[in-house]
DNA sequence: TCCTTGGACGAACACTGTTCTACGAGTCGA
DNA sequence: TCGACTCGTAGAACAGTGTTCGTCCAAGGA
């Protein structure tokens, strides 16, 4: 380097480093970074903004909300997962089963980010895709439209929460929490309990500790995709057309739901 | 009311209510009484110490956390959820699915209180007695041992997450959005999609939006415990015993898993 | 050339959870 | 009866938070 002049005092520069203008994309990729540093509780507008060397009100101009900032990150993290190059109906259980680990391999990734996931509509052109694959799959294996159509919600949801819950687990160990012993200590309270309030939880302590997060994963995978299998039209109505003949038996698929409303009171 | 007499000034009253003292309940009480009137995000420590007539500071006498108070408040209105007088095994399905609506019925009238259910495992003593109901009831009907403790987990993680998004919807509708308005744009949302990247889901519009919340709640019930049927062992196995053989053939429950390992470092 | 416009940003507002420290009343032993 | 010694009650403060206001400056159009 070379000898560096004094600043003209009068000049007051203000800022020495022409940086980089701000923009979404830009602070998206900050978000993301400060994300997998320090979780999602550390991404604050301050932390973004101090990381791009400006202050918290800069970030406004791009971004309306520290919600749509989320959600921005959100689609960016969705938009990592891979999708398989074609749908194969054949195996569709066992597609749809790589896609969920897949999803969650992603989501675990960028540590507790599902958490914005849980309560928000997936519409980012990721998400979007992924529901188009998986709509398109289950179509095509034969299954009602309306199945299809709400067995989406309920595998979102699986994928959702389950990255979410193994995220905080994740989070556990991370602050110094041995697993072991936590999974111990969980193990001797269920053994500990009343043998005659909770005889069951007593009695089965030791299978209700066992499996890991992947095991129970793929076991709740694995249960809603046999429930969905027995949605699938027998062998006698398939027999008509081309193939796909929707639209025909998923009325009966809820049981009359309470009268329950949920309130709707402002 | 009679005229009151003045205060005698050297008796310096400094608290002219003798409120009744701080108590672990009281304060919880207190807390639930703010979550339904302004949600889980307007329970503050301030908020709850304001509302008791004092400062937070006083709380952390009785409350280690704001963690613990929300585990104590969610314990609290667990505690409000009502179990059928006895497992009725003969009509399994149907009793679970009640219980479900009873959950959901009972968490989304605490606003959105789900939420603090998300991420915990459910040790409190109702949520334990409800899980040990569910375990005894699965057990009954027939189901391997192991089979039954991870549908917990699954019936438990369903309940929360559906509960949580029923919140979400509530609170949105609560902040003066209209539902109809806000599905509609969202049909026509999905029929603006483009056709060539999203035929399933453009063409797919009505049946996607179609179904409440409580529709789509029991349909992914029914799902599940269509798959839960599935583990059922059959006429063949059951005919020796009293009735219930389990630790069969839970094993082949859990697909490979891929060895996808959630890292585990600090 | 002036003038408008839009991004950058310091300061401030109204909050948050939590801790420190002092105060005051109650109880228990001497 | 009286001191000592707890323990629940709080005021004040600390280090944060999301968001807004008003100012500033540089670039672009007329």
């Amino acid at each position: 380097m070379s000898a560096q002049m004094p600043e003209i005092p009068w000049h007051k520069p203000r800022k020495a480093e022409p940086r980089q203008p701000l923009s979404r994309s830009l602070i998206v990729e900050t978000a993301v970074r400060v994300l997998d540093a320090e979780g999602l509780s550390g991404v604050t507008m301050r932390r973004v903004a101090q990381e791009l060397g400006t202050g918290p009100a800069s970030l406004y101009a791009h971004v309306s909300n520290k919600e749509e900032l989320f959600e921005l990150v959100l689609e960016r993290v969705v938009s990592e997962i891979r999708l398989p190059p074609r749908p194969e109906p054949e195996r569709w259980k066992e597609q749809v089963t790589e896609i969920c680990f897949e999803a969650q391999r992603v989501l675990t990734s960028h540590r507790d980010v599902s958490l914005v996931s849980l309560g928000s509509i997936p519409l980012g052109e990721s998400q979007l895709t992924i529901t188009e694959f998986l709509l398109d799959l289950l179509l095509r294996v034969g299954l009602p439209p309306q199945v299809a159509a709400w067995a989406l919600d309920g595998l979102g949801q699986l994928i959702d929460t389950d990255a979410y819950e193994a995220s905080v687990y994740s989070e556990r160990i991370a602050r110094g929490t041995d697993i072991h012993q936590y999974f111990g200590q969980l193990h001797s309270f269920l053994l500990a309990l009343p043998t005659d309030r909770f005889p069951r939880l007593q009695g089965m302590a030791d299978t209700m500790v066992t499996g890991d997060g992947d095991e129970r994963y793929a076991f709740k995978i694995e249960v809603f995709l046999r429930g969905l299998e027995s949605y699938l039209p027998t062998d006698a109505d398939t027999g008509t057309g081309t193939g796909t003949d929707p639209h025909t038996a998923a009325r009966a698929a809820a049981p009359a739901a309470p009268a329950a409303r949920r309130r709707l009171d402002a």
